[in-house]
DNA sequence: GCCACACTACGACTCTCGTCGTAGAATTGC
DNA sequence: GCAATTCTACGACGAGAGTCGTAGTGTGGC
């Protein structure tokens, strides 16, 4: 059972996800990695920010004029229950063809990750037949 | 560049899925096998396949009293498309780790889908060394 | 040919999220 | 202590999707 609700796909995974980068920011830190490349205004990002605090992803604390904001989750059980989830939606209908597109989309983002797959497998693996 | 709208995740997918396994169905038919379950009413499934319409997904035939609804592309097409898609959001942060728990995540669903993704990795590494 | 009934069309409401603007609060610098 | 600058709070809007209700349309049965 979950403790958090996920963030949504994007804006708000990337906030997240500089926030664990960084350890911790200010939304003007925030603002200038990613609103500023893509464009937002300055209160865009601000937004997001005030909803992943809504949603209890990240806390807060006041450092001179502004605010600093760090992650309240480890990035590890977000990102596996993410996974989890949208690999689950992925599986459900026919799971032997989806792992089969699985493998064809990372193979296709990034060749070098074939590898890192079979790794990953084997490894899974090993720890299973360990256990 | 693809062609069509990706369908949202949960029910528009599931009304797909089963049209793509049915082949043709009615309204009546998916409401029974998807709609009843989860407790929606009739208009409620009608709605999601008239949206899949309008998405240009399916496409429908008077057959009686109703309408015959069926795909007009093909699973892997759309299998395909959004396993690239959501598997870019997944990896695009820290692929290495995204990796790992993509295959955490498919040896939780179902442990024998780990051997399944392990041939399929296999069967990926022969193409690209045949090509 | 007409009626009853099933099916469809469509509008409406809610939620989430990206996006922005405005107004109000706090801090800093002097 | 005050003014100016910067930050925050918050409301708003649009789009997409799930959900439903109502009204209208068509078919099949007699």
């Amino acid at each position: 059972m979950r403790k958090f609700r996920l963030p949504s796909d994007d804006l708000e995974y990337a906030v997240l996800g500089e926030l664990w980068r960084l350890g911790a920011a200010t939304v003007r830190e925030l603002h200038q990695k990613l609103g500023v490349p893509k464009g937002l205004v300055y209160t865009t990002t601000a937004k997001v920010v005030d909803r992943l605090r809504e949603k209890g992803l990240i806390r807060r604390q006041r450092k001179g004029k502004a605010f600093w904001y760090q992650p309240r989750i480890v990035r590890e059980a977000v990102e596996r229950a993410r996974t989890r989830h949208v690999v689950a939606r992925l599986l459900c209908s026919t799971p032997r063809a989806a792992v089969a597109a699985l493998v064809e989309a990372v193979d296709s983002w990034d060749p070098h990750l074939l590898e890192e797959l079979e790794r990953a497998v084997a490894a899974r693996r090993k720890a299973r037949n360990e256990a």
